[in-house]
RNA sequence: GGCCCUAUCGUCUAGUGGUUAGGACAGCACGUUUUCAAUGUGUUAACCCGGGUUCGAUUCCCGGUAGGGUCACCA
């Protein structure tokens, strides 16, 4: 029998990471065994299944590379449910129920029940092994409103055995779903699939990894510029570890390495720090031609507020590469000014220009050197070339003494690239402007 | 609360009836052609508790504790 798993949202909700990852485990299991997978949108609650929440789904899922090779939705599925369900009532497995509504108090209702033969079930779980419930607790569970209108145990059992679901590969918020799920196979007389409950990802505080805790919609990671590949790896290694011991893996390795007995068995928390340093092994992976473009456009968006220069911003590119773990620390690097010197002149502090016990006279006679040195360069030098006609001098000198006023009055900061760095990126003209300047805020100060 | 599940550094984890309990992220220190970044080296830090079983338990068993999940006419 080939192997068949499912991806089975709920459409009430943008892209988790949780569904995510659900998609992840599930495709990896597939692929690895040459099975599967079907898509099955689970959006039998009317009220809060919504078709752009589907569509982000499916969009988030391609975007992480992930794919599928049949799918469905359970609201065009009623006629399979309804005679499924017509079947149960007419073997006096299940029953129409008349009583009060949940949803509506005071108001009667129609529930349809099973008919619970209250045993006890064990199941064999291959993350957990052997878990067993009493089912008599449960009671005659409900599982549909009416024929046409299943609920979610129901549809799902129907489903999983109609679409020949072979591994049902999920959270183990789904555990005790399962006795009762199991319930509703023998009653329609399907066959048991293989299940595996895998643990839920965390919380820094450790409970479940929720909206208000931080970011949870796969589409907010994107946006923020992390890598689908990062992403990717990172949910997959949080609660697997892979044979090889590896932690940067492809896709493609992730396949060759899984097996389902590799799960963990307790919860992992989700962790941003240790994304971004996933990110960031995936950026440096980037080629040129690949960083560059999407830098600039980044570059671009952050620096609304300053006068644009293209040539500049081609020119600092490849110093952002080692400054950055994620896209949008572009935008925070911009925010907070560490990039507003490239384009225009900063504001000095007289007080700042000197090195820590060096003297203003010392300092105005290295300015002047560096003044004098720039006005022997071309217009347009590179980091090393400027750097080479100021290294003597500066190593003669104390180099702190003469390249720590250089660095500030070019940047105005106090951390910021190196001095040379930042001279080729502005040019002979405004390197002296800034150099005599700072000579000038030195005087004052 | 009932039921189910889980338990190694702050976090992700490897691992074993006898180990100096290993790695990664974060942290810290030092180096690295001034600062920041990047990088290199070093380093702090863990077997939840209590009983067993055993010559010996972090490892096996039981109990406790803590955490998680679930108890719908949601999925």
């Amino acid at each position: 029998m080939s192997i068949r798993v499912r991806f089975p949202p709920s459409p009430t909700g943008y892209c988790h990471v949780g569904t995510a990852r659900m998609a992840i485990v599930n495709y990896l299991f597939a692929k690895k065994n040459g099975g599967q997978i079907v898509f099955r949108s689970e959006d039998t609650d009317k009220e809060r299944s919504k078709k752009e929440f589907e569509a982000d789904i499916i969009e988030q899922l391609h975007w992480l590379g992930l794919g599928w090779d049949e799918f469905y939705r359970q609201s065009e599925r009623t006629e399979i449910y309804r005679k499924a369900i017509h079947d149960l009532i007419g073997e006096g497995k299940a029953y129409v129920s008349e009583e009060e509504s949940k949803k509506e108090p005071g108001k009667m209702a129609q529930v349809i029940r099973l008919k619970n033969p209250g045993r006890t079930i064990t199941f064999t779980d291959v993350v957990r092994g052997d878990i067993t419930f009493d089912t008599t607790e449960l009671g005659d569970f409900a599982i549909a409103r009416a024929e046409d209108d299943p609920l979610y145990h129901l549809a799902v059992v129907v489903d999983d055995a109609d679409m020949g679901i072979t591994h049902v590969i999920r959270g183990e918020d789904h555990i005790s779903n399962t006795p009762r799920q199991i319930l509703i196979q023998e009653a329609l007389g399907a066959s048991r699939p293989v299940y595996a409950h895998y643990p839920l990802h965390l919380s820094a505080d450790r409970s479940k990894l929720s909206k208000r805790k931080g970011d949870v919609a796969v589409r907010s990671y994107r946006e923020k510029g992390f890598l689908s590949q990062a992403l990717l790896n990172y949910l997959a290694a949080l609660g697997w570890t892979p044979p090889s011991g590896k932690e940067i893996l492809s896709l493609t390795e992730m396949i060759a390495e899984f097996k389902l007995e590799d799960l963990h068995k307790s919860g992992a928390v989700f962790d941003t720090e240790k994304l971004r340093w996933f990110n960031r092994e995936y950026l440096v992976q980037l080629s040129d031609d690949e960083f560059t473009p999407i830098a600039m456009e980044w570059l671009k968006k952050s620096h609304t507020h300053l006068s644009w220069n293209e040539s500049i911003a081609a020119k600092i590119i490849p110093s952002l590469r080692e400054r950055i773990s994620v896209w949008s620390d572009i935008e925070t690097l911009a925010s907070e000014g560490d990039l507003d010197y490239f384009f225009t002149a900063p504001t000095l502090y007289g007080k700042s220009i000197p090195m820590k016990k060096i003297d203003i006279e010392t300092t105005q006679r290295h300015l002047q050197h560096i003044v004098s040195v720039l006005q022997n360069m071309p217009a347009q030098f590179s980091a090393e070339e400027i750097k080479s006609a100021l290294w003597d001098y500066a190593t003669t000198e104390g180099r702190g003494a003469v390249l720590w006023p250089l660095r500030y009055v070019l940047s105005g900061k106090d951390k910021s690239p190196d001095p040379f760095f930042i001279a080729s990126v502005i040019g002979k003209d405004e390197a002296l402007e800034r150099v005599n300047t700072g000579i000038s805020a030195l005087l004052s100060s």
